[in-house]
DNA sequence: GCCTCCAGAATTGTGCACAATCGGCTCGGT
DNA sequence: ACCGAGCCGATTGTGCACAATTCTGGAGGC
């Protein structure tokens, strides 16, 4: 019935409209939440509108609205009459996202054992090639590829699970957690170990009951042990304290 | 040319400044997002800035300000050019919000069980306090009253799970999946079954291993069930489809 | 010497005016 | 009478100007 309409000249016009003016906006979301997650703006770091209209050739109208946005998926704080900053999440904060990750991640992967097997060609396909992508980066030493695709990986697994609701609280709960990595990594530390995920996706798809979801919790326990959560460095005295051995230069 | 001012008496005012504004802001939400779950504002509804302001005596753009967060929470739905509607959630999102709810009160739960006993003092006081306004608001009929206050309960177990940031996520589903009760409730359901928060504080007090998580999961499999999420009720031809039948009036 | 207080500058917050866009309505053609 | 085109009212989107607040640097008093 309703499909008629077959030589139906184009009415309207092709519309390729707002989408255009909206995702630039959700372009500067992206540029600067990736930003924020592999360090180029480390946590605390004053986030002007001015400085960043200018940077992105957009109004400050428009950075106060991407601003506003990050602010809710709390990767930046916003105090009033003062301005925005990288948020700086306490180690209260950076284990509750680590908790949150690992109760959604595991339902995920619960969800994803659960899945008929063999799995499906498109997703083996996409396994292994996120797979080569992070051998790659990991070859080349490429350390923001790495985080890039260290996140883009779990959101990979939760996609496959089908609840994209689910998919954007972990989307918000990775950046947070990317936050959180940069604010208490210690010095040595290698942190995105590419190996676990290829251990991982090796259990997926060899379906051995719980071993990959096993393997999660422990990968998501082992990143989160890499962090230093317990020495104090809060608020800024800490800068005084970093300076406080040195002898006066005059 | 501006402001003559060369005197100036009592520049300071005694500044009630920020906190006032910035709260007013989270009023409006709060108070928008209470209407939704309630159903005075049902699914599809059209929120014209212009209204709100008025209504909320505020400019419009803080109107505009608060419909941007909300749309954040997927409680309303923003289109370009269009404006800002109640959201109205797909069966599938519904069923995906339940699930994740499931898969957060879980672990919810499974903290709350693993707590020491017994349980805090103020702990137990504020399950019974609550427990009280339920049984009052059950016995009053008032719905608004026990929609709130149920959404409340399930706040209050996370919050004594002590995550404030799976909290701060239940907090969203929780909205949510108060918009998709409205959007799918069948039209004899009892729904807000205070008997089985009842069931759930004894349950958390009595703590019989895994009682307590189990009565949750089933609380919620049973909300989602009252939902009549099969009958496709999509698009806005059910308003011809509702109308069809009626006889031309002339 | 140190603390307090106070301009000046810089930055954020907000109202307003206008531009852009959409849906509905009317009108003219077939 | 139906269909499409085009105008109109209403609503949303955006830039701008100005108000409010905070920050900085420095002068003055204790």
């Amino acid at each position: 019935m309703t499909t008629a309409a077959p030589a139906k000249p184009a009415r309207r016009t092709p519309l390729p409209r707002n989408a255009a003016r909206n995702s630039a906006e959700a372009r500067i979301v992206r540029s600067i939440g990736e930003a924020i997650a592999d360090r180029r703006l480390p946590p605390g770091t004053k986030l002007t509108e001015e400085s960043l209209a200018e940077a992105f050739g957009v109004s400050r109208e428009r950075v106060r609205k991407v601003l506003l946005l990050l602010a809710q998926r709390r990767v930046v704080t916003l105090i009033p009459n003062r301005g925005a900053f990288v948020a700086k999440p306490t180690p209260k904060e950076a284990r509750e996202v680590f908790e949150a990750r690992r109760v959604i991640e595991r339902a995920i992967m619960d969800r994803l054992e659960r899945l008929p097997r063999p799995l499906p060609d498109d997703m083996l396909e996409k396994l292994r090639d996120h797979g080569a992508l992070e051998d790659a980066a990991e070859r080349a030493a490429d350390r923001k590829a790495m985080i890039r695709l260290s996140g883009q990986f779990h959101l990979l697994l939760a996609e496959f699970a089908g609840n994209a609701t689910l998919a954007g609280i972990l989307t918000d709960l990775i950046d947070r957690s990317s936050l959180a990595i940069a604010a208490f990594e210690r010095r040595s530390s290698h942190t995105c170990s590419a190996d676990d995920h290829r251990r991982l996706i090796a259990a997926l798809i060899g379906n051995r009951p719980g071993e990959a979801t096993t393997l999660m919790i422990e990968h998501l326990d082992e990143v989160e042990r890499q962090l230093d959560l317990e020495t104090k460095t809060d608020t800024r005295i800490d800068l005084k304290a970093i300076f406080a051995d040195e002898p006066e230069p005059a």
